[in-house]
DNA sequence: TATTCTGTTCATTTTTCCTTGAACTCACTG
DNA sequence: CAGTGAGTTCAAGGAAAAATGAACAGAATA
């Protein structure tokens, strides 16, 4: 076990180790790879900003995977550029409000998975046109309601997470 | 192109394939294996119940790649059981309810995964009592909210898609 | 109770996806 | 304007997941 308030900068602490695996989970649960849960969770267990080569090396992780990762994360809004004075790498924070998050994941990945569903359907109805079979249409017709209630659904997810916790103030919406 | 109106049994008409096509990326998009995917499409597109044979011989899968899909499909709801007398083998027929997939999605898929975050959060929690560091206590609280927000979002999700499309009656919940 | 039929299981193969790292671009620096 | 440093790209290899199909178990039939 290590020394408790370990602060050696290349040597993942066990409560480090904890919220990193915590997020590759997660990461893997909503079908993304298990170096960007990785990333996610060295930036969201540290406070200060983070360069690509802090990453590389703390995750023991290959450029390419950290580039990537970063990038995605940031894609989607769970990673917030930082400004530091007199160093050219680009350095970032985690973003910790989880509608902020998951609203960039829901456009950035949900969206447009919906849309090209929502083409496809489009497609569908067209060349079902000579189509004699009812049960045909009406099987696009329930397909037709289901997308539709996809589209409004997410802005309530939205709304309903960026209200408040059950017991703390959340400022940050 | 297929002659309008096919009804080869052990071949797939046009918009049979575009549907299966489309659940086919709807089950992906989800982080489900492909095969789920044309299974609940064949089904979507077919009236009758099919038993596992007829799946077999329509979207020439495996044995066990169609029961296997067949079992996860009833396992969330996704498929009925429909009963035809003289006939040993098991039938199935869609469920065409938007609400009652994702309720048994939900609960077959994603209440496990967060129900073992949960544990694993409580476990960085416990061994964060002796760690001294303050940003570690803050991100712990942040996920701790974040969870229950997860915990409470299902149920309105679930409310959200019984409620009945934009211009069709749903009696359906 | 032997036989047939239905569906399940799981080791192996196949496919898909992720990771790696070397080569590259671009911008800053001396 | 050559040299260095930061980040990106992408072909190749490796790891993980899905599909296969033969062997199996159990229930219905004869």
């Amino acid at each position: 076990m290590n020394f408790v308030g370990n602060q050696n900068p290349d040597q993942l602490s066990d409560i480090e180790r904890e919220l990193i695996a915590f997020f590759v989970n997660a990461a893997q649960a909503v079908g993304l790879p298990k170096s960007y849960g990785e990333i996610y969770g060295l930036y969201f267990a540290t406070e200060a900003p983070l360069a690509l080569d802090h990453v590389i090396e703390r995750l023991q992780i290959s450029k390419g995977s950290a580039s990537q990762g970063i990038r995605f994360l940031k894609s989607i809004n769970a990673l917030n550029s930082a400004y530091l004075p007199g160093d050219r790498r680009d350095h970032h924070t985690a973003e910790t409000s989880l509608r902020r998050i998951a609203d960039g994941f829901i456009r950035q990945r949900i969206r447009p998975e919906l849309k090209d569903g929502a083409a496809r359907l489009k497609e569908i109805a067209r060349q079902s046109s000579n189509s004699p079979s009812d049960i045909v249409h009406e099987r696009i017709d329930t397909i037709t309601s289901w997308t539709k209630k996809a589209d409004l659904l997410f802005p309530f997810v939205s709304k309903f997470l960026g209200k408040a916790g059950p017991s703390h103030n959340e400022p940050t919406i």
